[in-house]
DNA sequence: AAACTCCACAACCGCAATATG
DNA sequence: GCATATTGCGGTTGTGGAGTT
């Protein structure tokens, strides 16, 4: 037994959206609202199905997108991101007011995807070259011990071995063994987490950032402190200090 | 100028998650 | 609690324009 289509597709038309069509599709959202996307394109009086006007209406007829290249403060950004996020398309456009996760992850794939491989980055484990982990890794456990102790007495591995149910991964014991440099998967549970403070790659770069008060950016649960500190050890040492738009 | 290649972006597909009756 | 409908997500493919031969 096969699966049921979203739609029925005879007769429905499919492909590349004509101005009249985006404007019917506009007219109808702007002045009714969505409601129900499967009954969308009927009372538009579109031939799609409502999967397609709902895509559509989303990546591209929506007033709140924002449109054109991504600058090199958004490409930090996202760099940052996707290493602590991976693939999660939506949850990355979330930080990204006016992108859409279709063009986040068409942007990732199409450029940056390249451009850390030219640089022998593994775009999805974010490792860097062999000779440059070894380097961060010894200056990670310094920075690591630095950060913990301006936090204060934080037994973040402690608190992590206590806590099972704690939705943050325990990061820390592999993370800082000198095993990589791989920090995607670090929100797979906790993306959510609150991080819209959380400092971007350009802002880790200047004074100002760094000179921030400290509880700013620690987040209520004590796991999660434990994880700032983490990702922000991570986030300074990163591209070997360099932002991703300087690496080019 | 035509043919070809490359690239970026839009759109589609299938599955998972969530909502509803 | 279950079945079905709907929505959302991420991977992949298709399309059209720009650049090159």
């Amino acid at each position: 037994m096969g699966r049921r289509p979203c739609c029925d597709k005879v007769g429905l038309k499919r492909g590349t959206w004509s101005v009249e069509e985006d404007q019917k599709l506009m007219n109808f959202i702007l002045s009714n609202g969505i409601k129900c996307w499967r009954h969308v394109p009927k009372l538009a009086g579109l031939l799609r199905c409502g999967k397609s006007c709902r895509l559509r209406w989303m990546n591209y007829l929506r007033p709140d997108l924002k449109r054109g290249a991504f600058s090199e403060a958004e490409e930090d950004h996202l760099v940052e991101l996707h290493s602590r996020l991976g693939n999660r398309w939506s949850k990355i456009a979330a930080f990204f007011p006016g992108r859409t996760d279709n063009e986040i992850k068409n942007h990732w794939n199409t450029r940056i995807k390249k451009r850390l491989k030219l640089l022998g980055v593994d775009p999805q484990g974010h490792e860097p070259p062999i000779e440059q982990a070894e380097t961060n890794c010894d200056a990670k456990e310094s920075t690591f011990a630095a950060m913990k102790e301006v936090v204060g007495n934080i037994n973040v591995d402690q608190k992590l071995l206590e806590n099972p149910v704690s939705k943050v991964e325990t990061r820390l014991d592999h993370d800082h063994s000198c095993s990589g440099h791989n920090t995607s998967k670090a929100l797979r549970e906790d993306s959510d987490a609150g991080w819209s403070t959380f400092p971007s790659l350009t802002d880790l770069q200047s004074d100002s950032c760094l000179s921030r008060s400290m509880d700013e950016y620690v987040v209520q649960e004590s796991s999660s402190e434990s994880y700032w500190i983490d990702t922000y050890v991570d986030s300074l040492l990163s591209w070997d200090g360099l932002s991703f738009s300087n690496l080019e």
